[in-house]
DNA sequence: AACGGTCGGGG
DNA sequence: GTGTACGACCGTT
């Protein structure tokens, strides 16, 4: 028989005395299947140290090498040659074939024991398998083979072939989103004794709660059980019944399904949820996942944490923070902490299952929302959507790198042993470079940045950890290291797969350009993409990495520190003034110079540039100011306000957005900058902090401005000093308000000489007794003191008091 | 400052 | 499962 599916998963077993793939996915039209394979035998490369061939009699010691396994005796099944390259070096290979993926380990020890070489015998099965087959999960796939009985839920077929039908790509699979409310007595709830009340479910087709305490409702989303075991065995019906393509929950994996498996096994139910009837599998080690055979489950926070939580505001990853800054809605207002009591009773639950449906409905949102990134990496890696969604950046590339290793006849390096890795932790090197700059207000300032810098670095200087110090091009010694050196006539490993999703980038992003409309596919390819380009550089120089390579990362750096240098000192002897400079980034004023000249430069630097390499337009930035760092004259490092053409503010490193910051102390900042940059008026800046500094006094600022936040790092009972939040904590847990770690604290600081921690309120408990003096001092003058210290103000002309200095003359000169 | 330990997310 | 994290932040010395 014949059919056409979309692998989402791959689980192996042993079958009699050889391991039997199971590759689970869906057809085109929705139905499952699950497709077995066992023609890829388990393996691993053998080498002799110095990468010669083997001799004869060498070759019959390894082909007659055993070891010992309790009862049964391991050897190779097969035994072939091979040359390839291991990071620069020809190595003589010897592949040897096992029986069994456990027989691998094994293997290696003997061969280890004998002083040879090992390679790639730490490379899972299943991961192994994708990758020597050449099937990327979610991209559709033909079958032939026969019909068998697999012992599973869905139809099950024994491929004599799979070959790949075209790129077409499950880009819509179906997503259903999970979440349960637990009963939660004081601290945390135990999955031994408290039971799971309600779960929420929502997807396409499905939009329910489940949950067992009765009460009289007329929502329709609301299905009652008899009793927390009907709650998981309904839950079980549905999914068999729907059977998602993926299940996602948010932070899933540690919490939810952990919870549901240890419920069913004190309440002796056999939840076989897996399409395999097995249970819910918790994966151990120092990072836990839930697995479900043949269910793709995502732990949605895992990806949003380790790939997206970079270019995210928010600090906190709470599904609330999240949801609110990626989908612009939060969680539903109720206090789940009333749960408890409103089971007991039995009355007021309807408004939990209102908010575990709403929590479920999130999760789906930010799934969907994430999936085409996830797939993209998916095809790139060519590894399960389950693994790929939990994978750090350096696993993404190192993954990356592992799938197209064979293609160029690299071996995969071994991982570092603990002592290799200690020693690499202790080496560091010199960073980018960062230009200092003069605290002032300039005009007219236009800022280039290098694209994608350090992936071009790597790709136009040939940067690999193959291609470093080769016996033919000494004299390519990189900037300011006259002992390293790389290849300019052999293409390296790393640089080449670089420069090859450097330029898939550039061709994807034209189409996208061409459309001229949204490609969200597209965009998510490229973005994943951007990724992996910009990720490389700090693999090579993270002590985990198999193809670590600190001169490699060293390199790259003093590359491009040299670039950016030479940038700034061209801009220079063109009459610009560089005001500021970053990595990759230079700012520079006009100086009466056009923005044309200023163009007509940055071209003429391009012509300089190797090929992949482009000094880009950022933007032109009427006004910006650069301020002083605390405690001397010198202007601060990564913090500037700039004033973009259309008006807008772009600030970066100041305070507003620190949320232990009164709402005050940062409207009052970025009012202030606001009227600098965009009104160019001091004066009116100075009057304005005036007016707030006096309104504070007269007690006419909303105490809503003045909440303070910190976050509860620990419980109350384990600060041994008081701070004002703790003290805020201790108020609250006095009301009745149940306090946990990691709570957002909130306080307004009141009248008084006692020391801080003892005039602190709880925002509701203020009206207009709060502290004017701490206020002023202590949020608003430090928020601004710096910035008005570049208009030639100080102190006292902010607090309105007779002055030494007044304005320096400074605005005359400025225009 | 250097070091070592814990935490994150969930309820 | 042919393997497994990691960086930020805390408190202590």
């Amino acid at each position: 028989m014949k059919l056409q599916f979309y692998p989402l998963d791959i689980t192996y077993k042993i079958v009699g005395d050889e391991a039997l793939v199971q590759l689970f996915g869906r057809t085109p039209d929705g139905q499952k299947v699950c497709v077995l394979d066992r023609s890829l035998k388990p393996y691993l490369w053998v080498a002799k140290r110095d990468g010669t061939g083997f001799k004869p009699s060498e070759l019959e010691g390894i082909k007659d090498l055993e070891v010992e396994d309790s009862d049964k005796r391991i050897k190779a099944t097969s035994v072939e040659e091979a040359g390839l390259q291991l990071l620069g070096r020809e190595l003589h290979c010897l592949k040897l074939s096992a029986a069994l993926p456990s027989d691998i380990p094994l293997l290696r020890e003997a061969v280890e024991g004998i002083r040879l070489l090992c390679l790639e015998a730490d490379i899972p099965f299943t991961r192994r398998y994708l990758i020597d087959k050449r099937i990327t999960p979610m991209t559709l796939y033909q079958v032939e083979g026969e019909g068998v009985r697999g012992n599973l839920k869905i139809g099950c077929i024994e491929a004599s072939s799979i070959t790949p039908v075209n790129s077409d790509t499950l880009n819509e699979p179906d997503i259903i989103a999970l979440d349960i409310e637990t009963y939660t007595p004081e601290g945390e709830p135990v999955n031994t004794e408290n039971p799971i009340l309600m779960i929420g479910l929502y997807g396409k087709n499905i939009r329910k709660v489940i949950t067992w305490k009765r009460f009289k409702t007329s929502a329709e989303f609301i299905e009652f059980a008899e009793d927390e075991a009907a709650m998981l065995i309904r839950l079980k019906e549905l999914l068999d019944e729907l059977k998602p393509d993926i299940l996602t929950g948010y932070f899933s994996d540690g919490f939810d399904l952990p919870y549901i498996r240890a419920r069913a096994e004190v309440l002796k139910l056999n939840l076989d949820l897996g399409i395999d009837y097995s249970r819910i599998i918790l994966k151990k080690g120092a990072v836990p996942a839930a697995k479900i055979t043949g269910m793709v489950h995502i732990d949605i926070f895992r990806f949003i944490r380790r790939v997206a939580s970079g270019s995210l505001e928010t600090q906190n990853l709470d599904l609330s923070s999240v949801a609110r800054e990626l989908l612009g809605e939060g969680k539903t207002e109720a206090d789940i902490s009333q749960l408890r009591s409103a089971w007991e009773q039995g009355e007021g639950i309807e408004p939990f299952c209102e908010y575990n449906l709403k929590d479920a409905e999130l999760t789906f949102r930010l799934c969907s929302m994430f999936m085409p990134n996830i797939t993209e990496l998916v095809k790139l890696l060519s590894l399960t959507p389950f693994e790929v969604s939990r994978m750090s950046f350096s696993q993404l590339v190192e993954w990356h790198l592992i799938s197209r290793a064979r293609e160029f006849s690299q071996l995969i390096p071994n991982r570092p042993i603990y002592r290799e890795v200690s020693s690499r932790m202790g080496r560091t090197y010199e960073g980018a470079f960062v230009f200092q700059p003069e605290p002032g207000l300039y005009k007219d300032i236009v800022v280039f940045d290098f694209r994608s810098l350090y992936p071009s670095i790597i790709s136009s200087h040939n940067i690999s950890p193959d291609t470093l110090r080769c016996e033919c091009c000494k004299d390519n010694t990189v900037p300011e290291n006259s002992s390293i050196w790389f290849c300019r006539k052999k293409q390296g490993f790393i640089s080449a797969v670089i420069g090859d999703v450097i330029e898939r980038r550039i061709r994807i992003k034209e189409i996208i350009r061409k459309s001229g409309e949204k490609q969200p596919v597209l965009d998510a390819r490229q973005n994943a993409l951007k990724l992996l380009a910009n990720a490389t550089y700090g693999y090579m120089g993270f002590f985990g990495a198999r193809w670590y390579c600190l001169e490699c990362a060293e390199s790259i750096a003093a590359y491009g520190r040299h670039y950016i240098q030479d940038v700034i000192a061209k801009a220079q002897g063109n009459g610009f003034k560089v005001r500021y400079s970053d990595t990759d980034s230079t700012f520079i004023s006009l100086e009466g110079k056009t923005k044309e000249q200023a163009e007509a430069f940055r071209k003429d630097v391009n012509n300089t540039l190797p090929e992949l390499m482009e000094l880009g337009y950022q933007g032109f930035y009427p006004r910006g100011i650069f301020v002083p760092t605390k405690g001397s004259s010198y202007g601060a490092k990564k913090k500037y306000a700039l004033l973009s053409e259309g008006g807008s503010i772009v600030i970066k490193g100041f305070e507003t957005v620190r949320r232990n910051l009164s709402g005050i102390a940062k409207e009052v900042q970025e009012e202030v900058l606001k009227l600098i940059l965009r009104e160019n008026d001091p004066e009116a800046a100075l009057r304005y902090v005036q007016g707030v500094i006096s309104k504070l006094r007269k007690k006419q600022v909303p105490v809503e401005s003045l909440i303070i936040r910190t976050q509860l790092q620990k419980e109350i009972e384990n600060y041994d000093s008081v701070t004002p939040h703790v003290a805020a904590a201790i108020r609250m847990k006095g009301k009745g308000i149940s306090v946990r770690p990691g709570m957002l604290i909130r306080y307004v600081v009141i009248e008084g000489r006692d020391r801080i921690r003892d005039r602190v309120l709880l925002p509701e408990e203020c009206r207009d007794n709060y502290d004017s003096d701490y206020y002023i001092n202590n949020q608003v003058i430090p928020a601004v003191e710096k910035i008005f210290e570049v208009m030639g103000y100080t102190m006292d002309d902010i607090m309105g008091r007779p002055s030494q200095s007044t304005l320096k003359g400074f605005m005359e000169g400025f225009e």
